[in-house]
DNA sequence: CGTGGCAAAAGTGTATACACCTGCCTCCCC
DNA sequence: GGGGAGGCAGGTGTATACACTTTTGCCACG
């Protein structure tokens, strides 16, 4: 396996202004500060892939690109850790995550359950002009793929399911699946999807018509095989 | 005598009651566990309400009471925060957390659903053997009810579904479900659950009944029934 | 030529120091 | 007598210091 090096380079301070750049993934917390910002500069860092799963975390290195001290740093890294982007060895240090295949499989599961159980409360509960602002995101969706914007299809693709939960006006749940949705973009990266960007979003078009039509039956089943298809185009036989 | 709990520390609410602070027999120094003791020992004051909600937790009080710098007792309300047992307000310090009507709400809206999909899933793969590992748990349940053993009993109750979810092998669903019990705690005590332990036995029960009979139907009814049940005994209309 | 072990280097775990903010009490001025 | 400015105590936010553990590299030895 090939330890990428010269790896922390690729971490960038994004943000210096603490602008409310808000985005729908990233969880929001109030005592928010400089912590906040190293913990999302590596979260990006992770899902667009300039730092591969197993690569070491180092705190001095961190701190000294941040310019803070490891204080804050391992605030951060704690932050990561608690969401499965980081994991911590006693001792050894931080290394970003590497989900395991079993881990991956629980992860689309309870995916499955969580989304299927909301899709059934949305057919019941949704409104027209919730409708159309979907569509108003999945025409965001096709536009980011007509641009080949890799980052920002990455993460327009998963703030569709954050997008349904919150419809339902339930921020518990549209934070739980935020945190799901990570996990499966570090799984999906590291598992070399050949999931397509075009597919994954004609199948949430479809959803999204399943939804109009009040259908619930087409809405769950297509909500669980668009799950379902993007886990068998993971690699994770071997 | 199985009265093994670990050292639990007498964390005194620094608002109501004025009490002079015991120190304990501090135990075992287990360094990097530390800060993990320190957040069990939070949670359960919390849980068994010795720390009511809305109570200041200062951090060099609690750093005397363990022993510890600041350092680890800033960690561990880190962890609690992320756990929402706590809620940290910029340059205020941590309190225990007063969630709202409305987090309640939702949180066992997500409870209900997730669980009843979780019921989904074990009426089509729950062995004998697991039907038994369960039996024993509900007996655990009813011996604690007896012993008006109030901290076992409320640990066992909420256990009986993160039992459950282990039960599917499903170590993500598992903790996710974990972390839903815990706020449904702090709630349920904030709010003054008129909802009887005999009760929620009874209900657990009745679930496993269900399960035995690999009745998917009452089952996935049941489990609703339960949340619903244990939310509408709440407080939440004034 | 490989191997075991020891010592230095690097890195993590915890404590302490210090700056700054917040809340409160006092005291001055109106 | 009331209201506001200012200072004081307590507490949080960040940086730094230090102890201890892991890793690494080197050299002697089999």
């Amino acid at each position: 396996m090939s330890r990428s090096r010269a790896s922390l380079q690729v971490i960038e301070p994004s943000t210096p202004p603490p602008r409310r750049a808000r985005r729908g993934v990233t969880s929001d917390r109030l005592p928010a500060g400089a912590t906040q910002r190293i913990v999302e500069s590596i979260t990006t860092a992770i899902v667009e892939r300039r730092l591969m799963p197993g690569t070491k975390l180092a705190e001095q290195k961190i701190a000294d690109i941040f310019k803070v001290s490891r204080t804050l740093v391992r605030q951060a890294l704690n932050q990561l850790s608690r969401d499965r982007l980081v994991s911590l060895e006693p001792a050894r240090g931080a290394f970003v995550a590497m989900p395991s295949v079993d881990e991956a499989r629980q992860v689309f599961e309870v995916r499955a359950m969580v989304e299927a159980a909301m899709v059934r409360q949305l057919v019941a509960r949704i409104t027209d002009a919730q409708i159309a602002q979907l569509r108003v995101h999945l025409s965001a969706e096709r536009e980011a793929i007509a641009r080949t914007d890799v980052s920002g299809r990455t993460r327009l693709l998963a703030d569709f399911h954050v997008v349904l939960a919150r419809l339902l006006g339930n921020e518990v749940l549209a934070q739980l699946l935020a945190d799901l949705l990570s996990r499966s973009s570090l799984i999906s990266l590291m598992y070399q999807s050949a999931h397509s960007a075009e597919h994954s979003q004609d199948e949430h078009a479809l959803i999204v018509d399943a939804l109009e039509r009040r259908d619930m039956r087409a809405a769950v089943r297509l909500m669980e095989q668009h799950i379902t298809s993007v886990e068998r185009n993971l690699r994770l036989d071997p």
